[in-house]
DNA sequence: CTAAAAATCTTAGTTACTAAGACAAATGTA
DNA sequence: TACATTTGTCTTAGTAACTAAGATTTTTAG
C-alpha cells in the first residue's frame, strides 16, 4: 500500500515538473509578447542581461547558435534599442554586445517586480528547513537532467 | 540578519527555478535530436501521446498554432510514422489524428524509461512529508506563474 | 614576410510558421 | 426543401529565424 501510493506521488511529482516547465514557457512567452519582442529575442536578451557584455563568438557559444544568428538576433535588439556593439578597443576583429540594462529594465522591469514580489510572498510562507529541502529537491533534478542530456550527447558523438 | 538571509536563500530559489526550466528545454532538446525529431515536432508529439487522438481543430486550439500549421505539422509526423490522419465517421470535414504510441515508444521509450528511473531514485530519498511539501511548493509556483500569465494576457487584449 | 587561424558579416537556402483564401461538408433559417 | 451561413482542413504567399558556406578583415604563428 506504502509502495503503490509512492508511485503515484512519483508520478504526480514527475508531472508537476513538467507543468512546471510549460507553465514557464508560456509566462515568458506572455512576457515577451508584452515587451513587444519575440520569445527568441525575450529569452536572449534575458541571458545577455545575467551574464552581461560578452562577444559575438562567446554568445554563440552559450547559445548554440551560429554567428551568422547571432549577427541577426544583435541586429534586432540593436533596432529596438535594447542592445549595442561596441568594437573591442584591442582586437579589431572583435566586437563586444553591450545590453542596454536601463531599456531592457524600463521594458521588463515592471513584470519581473510583480512576478518577484507574487514569488516573495509565496517563498516567505515556508519555513528555512522548508526552503532548503525544496533548494535540494531543485538541484539535485537539475543535476539528473544534466546527467541525462550528456548521456544523449555522448552517445550522438561517438 | 535572518531578514538579510531570506533574501538571499528567495533569490537562490528563484534563480533555481529559472536553471531548472532552462535545463528541462536543454534535456528536451536533447532527446528530439536523438529521436531525430526538431525540438517542436517532439514537442507536440509528446503532447498528442498526453491527450491522445483529437482533431486538428482541437491540436490547433490546444498549442495555439493556426491550423495551417498543424496540417505541416501532421504531415511531418505522417511522414516519420509517428501519427496518421483518420477520416471522422460522423462528419466528412473532420479527420482526427492518431498518435502512432508504439512507433513513438520504440523511439522514445528508452529514453524516458532513463529518465524515470533516475527520478525515481532521487525521489525515493525523500520522505513522504518532504514530498507533499515539494508538490505544495510545485502546484504554488505554478499558481503564481499562471497568474502573472493571465494578467499580462488580460492587460493585452482590454 | 607569409600562411594559417580567428571573428564577424553576408548570402543562399531551409524550416516552421501566420494570414488569407479555397473547397467541401454541416448547420441554421425561412 | 432550398439557400445562406458557418465550420473544418488544406493550400498558397509571405515572413521570421535559423544553418552552412563563403567573404573580408584582423590577429597570430612560424
Amino acid at each position: 500500500m506504502g509502495n503503490k501510493l509512492d508511485n503515484q506521488t512519483i508520478a504526480s511529482i514527475s508531472d508537476l515538473g513538467r507543468r512546471f516547465s510549460d507553465t514557464t514557457i508560456l509566462m515568458h512567452e506572455a512576457i515577451a509578447q508584452k515587451a513587444g519582442l519575440s520569445g527568441t529575442d525575450h529569452k536572449y536578451l534575458g541571458l545577455l542581461m545575467q551574464k552581461g557584455a560578452m562577444t559575438a563568438g562567446d554568445l554563440a557559444k552559450l547559445t548554440g547558435l551560429t554567428t551568422g544568428a547571432i549577427t541577426g538576433l544583435v541586429d534586432r535588439l540593436e533596432k529596438k534599442n535594447l542592445a549595442k556593439r561596441v568594437f573591442d578597443g584591442e582586437d579589431r576583429r572583435k566586437i563586444m554586445i553591450v545590453p542596454n540594462t536601463e531599456q531592457a529594465m524600463t521594458l521588463l522591469g515592471g513584470i519581473f517586480a510583480d512576478l518577484q514580489h507574487k514569488m516573495v510572498n509565496l517563498l516567505s510562507t515556508f519555513s528555512d528547513d522548508e526552503l532548503t529541502l525544496i533548494k535540494t529537491y531543485l538541484v539535485a533534478t537539475i543535476d539528473v537532467m544534466n546527467d541525462v542530456t550528456r548521456t544523449l550527447q555522448d552517445t550522438d558523438n561517438p
